[in-house]
DNA sequence: ACTCTAATGGCACTCCGTGCCTTTAGCAAG
DNA sequence: CTTGCTAAAGGCACGGAGTGCCATTAGAGT
């Protein structure tokens, strides 16, 4: 399976910029090939880089460790998100940046599905390499949980903290939900439907926290009539578009 | 600081259960001691294990690797937490009782407030010490997730999953900023005063989700009248206390 | 005093990760 | 074509983590 990257005769030194990228991704291809075929502690670094036609210092001059040579590299992402946020209108409700923030996540997934799966493969089996998506995946709630934080706070909730930090949560762990999803089916459903669904019911339940418009010179009397029978969150549903002024 | 740790006399073999519990906590001083003096990585476990007065290979009898000196045994609160769950009453709010779960390893951190503090200490500073932390609040989360999602599920909810998931995160995330919070004041603060407003907190968002009670012979009607000024979240809490039949 | 058991300590080994140095490929100027 | 120059690769050696193996020793029971 991984025959052209075993035996590619490559330059030994001297390697250009392009050259670069595509050894880094021969030795990923190796790595996940070689840790699905005989395991992932019964693989030695020096059977990776040599299955990619290098030494095992080399190997070590493109991935820190042995565990980084499956794992994508976040930080360009983050950048990503980090701009998102700086650049977002001040007036759109911060759950729903955040939502975006975390779909840039789900998008580059998607966007190499044949090694995510492979990846969550492993994930689901090694415990250290869990361990390792786990603490990637807690770098993207801190983000979300700083920047939700600053917007509370500026809202002039005094529970900003408590409240960034439970909502980032929440966004995180639906799009973790909708990419296990994803994996699980091998990359063949429609992850941003699932997506979309996932962050209103998140949207919805996190409106509740929207403070109380003070400024507002056109108050008015909201009356909701239902029977115990309705869904608490069709209630919710209906009084919090009331309240936005949706009509109803 | 761990002078009596350092040179204290222990038996060379045939150790007690006593004694085991004794030097498992020496260790655990000897290595947090030394961590904080001298740096996590260039602490090496023969220091560590000559600090507590024994050999480095029975370092390894006590800890399966390094940075598990430093950590809690997680499995017993685990186990306590599925007991819980296991005879919780059916009939109250499944995110009261994951509450009640998490309750129980806030608990944990706070019966021994000064390891847990220096613990923090580390975990702030050393990013491999995080991970680790990271991956111990996951397992947690996990246990939450799959009791939340059963109860989804029994309640008929069709995204059980989904909302398990995200209720999970919810009450993992308010649990740890109550932790961190308490952690920060050096474990002087009142963290079940914390707690308790943050449990309240996600309760009240996730009450969105309880189903609508078809079984109700005596069906009603609830009306709520409100000003725009209120803030949406008293108008949710009102509501569902009439929906309860708490009265009004 | 003797035996049996369990825990310890030492030794050797593999592998990860790193510093240091040499070698080589590719490029540019003469 | 030759001669430097630079960036990347390879090799080597080292420290430290974690593990299997085995001899040793303390302590309890007889």
């Amino acid at each position: 399976m991984s025959e052209e990257s075993r035996r590619a005769p490559r330059p030994r030194a001297g390697r250009t910029t392009a050259g670069r990228r595509q050894l880094r991704h021969s030795l990923t291809v190796a790595a996940i090939d070689l840790f699905l075929e005989q395991g992932y502690e019964t693989t030695t670094v020096d059977e990776i880089a040599s299955a990619a036609g290098v030494g095992r210092r080399t190997f070590f001059r493109y991935f820190r460790s042995k565990d980084d040579a499956i794992f994508p590299n976040h930080e360009e992402v983050l950048q990503d998100i980090e701009r998102l946020f700086a650049t977002a209108d001040e007036k759109r409700n911060p759950v729903e940046v955040a939502c975006a923030g975390v779909g840039l996540v789900l998008d580059f997934y998607l966007s190499d599905p044949d090694v995510s799966v492979k990846r969550y493969a492993l994930t689901r089996t090694v415990s250290s390499l869990r361990d390792r998506e786990v603490a990637s995946v807690d770098r993207y709630q801190r983000v979300l949980a700083r920047f939700l934080r600053e917007r509370f706070a500026a809202a002039g909730d005094p529970l900003a903290d408590l409240r960034g930090s439970i909502a980032a949560a929440a966004v995180a762990a639906a799009h973790n939900h909708v990419l296990r999803r994803w994996l699980r089916s091998g990359g063949k459903e429609d992850a941003h439907a699932h997506a979309k669904e996932a962050f209103q019911l998140v949207t919805e339940a996190s409106s509740l926290y929207e403070p109380a418009r003070t400024e507002s010179d056109d108050e008015q009397t909201v009356i909701a009539v239902m029977r115990t029978t309705t869904s608490l969150s069709e209630v919710v549903r209906q009084i919090s578009a009331a309240y936005r002024g949706d009509d109803a």
